[in-house]
RNA sequence: GGCCCGAUGGUCAAGCGGUUAAGACACCGCCCUUUCACGGCGGUAACACGGGUUCGAUUCCCGUUCGGGUCACCA
């Protein structure tokens, strides 16, 4: 037996297939012409960020758009940064938006698909199948050098200004040989494996990324790790074989990967397998003190896509979001499109812009009430039960104790040809909703009415109040109030000589809407009165006068 | 610092050698209107800078500046 065979054997004690039997364990996928074969493979090292539900659902989409796949692969390599629950988190946020898996990893022990398995902590077997292989061909070897002794090459690296990493000359272990190896791993010494690049830095190599175009860079000649220490394997690693094996065609992620594509691309290369197409990503940004950078978990709390659920924006409207910032025609489309599922939209990732959107809060927020005006009053009344639910139980006790009258607030102004678009969020409805659970403590009246003319409107108007009445009525009736009290009833003859009296209609409904409400502004007043009730309109109308 | 990528109004963005340089958000004004909202109309506001190439550059090339990414036994 050659000493090299001895070594992988020594290395790879359980490994007995090789890469040809995974071939045949994975074979091509059958798919019609044009189908891509798409991925969301996050690392479980926190809950679901933005950048992550962005990147999900252009892979989603992407997939959707050609009749492809889109499957989940649970990055877990790196089990420092491992955040306990992240993993059920980022699965539960992607089902929350809609981004349904076709196959993949779903929980402990739980997967769907043939192409598993999809957690990487339970593909150890596979990746030491292609290490193995790897090593046996030479293009791999164990590295000795100690964490300590990388720093001191880095420290002389840089010393000299030159490249740092291990390559070339720096590259010591590449030089041993096997006996030596074999030596070294007997005497129980540490070791990563890493990749005896044959990439040359004086050259380049080019590659067609679908959304940013051709990109041309050195070759990679470091020998990166293939494997750490602990046998589990580094992304680059990981990324090429699992995206070999489970046939990925397209690999979408963010941009931060465009710097590694020259190994991944060489990894391909010494595997013997053609690599996928890429399309990187552009990170959302956030403005920060006139500059720009990526999102931070960190420092930004839209970024947590938490954020969203506690803030009670509507999954849809966030998706509607991201959309307008993936493919710009979006929004045109959806306009000429009302109500039509996004799937049917023609997503396109070369119409996806090559720099970075600035996350805009505005924007969503319209994006939002645009999403919020379109449901009916079931589907807003469910959403903000809840949502108050979880976020606010103090309000939910109160939506809860009259459900009818829960419903009745959100029916206000709803399902018309001109919907409201106030509401961009459920967050706002306890405060645009409360005078219907209290009654108003300040009275903004209109400062051009005399006190005792108020007075006058709030004593005149219950006996002329019918809850039967319907919107034209109700507005009539206020309209024949307004002679005896020195109101003109028609606001355009008013302002023909507005000194004959002292106001008109209009002002009388606001005065009563000031009464009932506590504010100016509020929805169909007539609505809200047949809601509230006549008793309680009374009163209201009582109290307020009281006050003046 | 090396290597990549980028640069159109405050923001997101169309644009692919000749345009009055779209549209959306935000902002302002007007109209509609019982308030508000909706809707309609209108407005403020942009091709980073310097050189080329060209009859002609926002568009092509080079440089500068600025912004972003990346240089781990993290992904």
């Amino acid at each position: 037996m050659s000493a090299l065979q001895e070594l992988a054997d020594l290395l790879f004690p359980d490994v007995t297939e090789t890469p040809e039997d995974c071939e045949l364990r994975y074979p091509p996928r059958d798919l019609p012409e044009g189908a891509r074969v798409v991925r969301i493979a996050p690392s479980p090292t926190g809950y679901l960020h933005l950048g992550v539900l962005f990147t999900a659902t252009v892979n989603f989409l992407t997939a959707g758009a050609s009749k492809g796949v889109f499957y989940f692969r649970l990055e877990d390599t790196d089990k420092k940064r491992e955040v306990d629950g992240g993993a059920a988190d980022i699965l539960a946020g992607l089902r929350q938006y809609g981004l349904v898996i076709d196959e993949g990893y779903e929980a402990p022990g739980k997967e769907s698909g043939s192409y598993g398995p999809y957690r990487q902590s339970d593909r150890a077997s596979l990746y030491h199948i292609y290490a193995k292989s790897l090593l046996l061909q030479n293009l791999a070897y164990p590295c000795f050098c100690t964490p300590e002794e990388l720093d001191a090459t880095r420290a002389v690296q840089e010393e000299k200004k030159l490249r740092t990493g291990y390559y070339g000359e720096y590259a010591s272990c590449r030089a041993l040989t096997p006996e030596q190896a074999i030596e070294k791993v007997r005497a129980g010494q540490p070791y990563v494996l890493r990749l005896r690049s044959p990439g040359d830095e004086s050259r380049r190599v080019k590659f067609d990324d679908v959304i940013k175009g051709t990109i041309e860079m050195p070759e990679n000649d470091q020998d990166i790790v293939l494997l750490k220490s602990d046998g589990i394997p580094t992304y680059h690693f990981a990324h090429a074989v699992d995206d070999h094996l489970m046939r990925t065609t397209h690999v979408i992620r963010g941009d931060e990967w465009i710097a590694s594509v020259p190994i991944h691309l060489q990894l391909f290369r010494v595997l013997g397998v053609k690599p996928p197409k890429y399309a990187h990503v552009s990170p959302i940004m956030k403005e920060d003190n006139g500059g720009k950078r990526k999102l931070s978990k960190r420092k930004d709390p839209e970024a947590a896509v938490h954020f969203y659920a506690e803030q009670g924006y509507p999954a849809d409207s966030v998706q509607e979001y991201l959309l307008t910032i993936a493919n710009s025609d979006y929004e045109e489309w959806r306009r000429r499109n009302p109500g039509v599922p996004r799937s049917a939209f023609p997503f396109n990732l070369k119409k996806m812009s090559v720099s970075g959107a600035l996350f805009d809060l505005d924007k969503l927020n319209d994006v939002s009430k645009n999403v919020i005006a379109a449901m009916d009053t079931d589907t807003v009344t469910e959403a903000v039960l809840a949502w108050a639910k979880e976020q606010n139980p103090t309000f939910y006790e109160k939506l809860i104790a009259d459900p009818a009258f829960t419903h009745g607030i959100f029916a206000i102004d709803r399902g018309g040809p001109k919907p409201r678009k106030d509401l961009s969020r459920w967050s706002e409805v306890p405060e645009y909703t409360a005078y219907f659970f209290e009654r108003p403590t300040e009275y903004p009246w209109p400062e051009q009415l005399a006190a005792e003319d108020i007075r006058a409107i709030l004593t005149a108007y219950p006996a002329v109040y019918d809850p039967a009445q319907d919107k034209q009525a109700w507005f009539d009736t206020i309209k024949a109030l307004c002679p005896s009290l020195g109101f003109c009833p028609e606001i355009k003859e008013y302002k023909k000589q507005p000194d004959a009296y002292k106001g008109h209609a209009g002002d009388v409904s606001t005065v009563i809407r000031v009464a009932v409400t506590g504010r100016r502004n509020t929805p169909d007043l007539c609505g809200i009165m047949s809601l509230l009730g006549t008793d309680e309109i009374i009163a209201r109308l009582n109290a307020a006068a009281a006050t003046l």
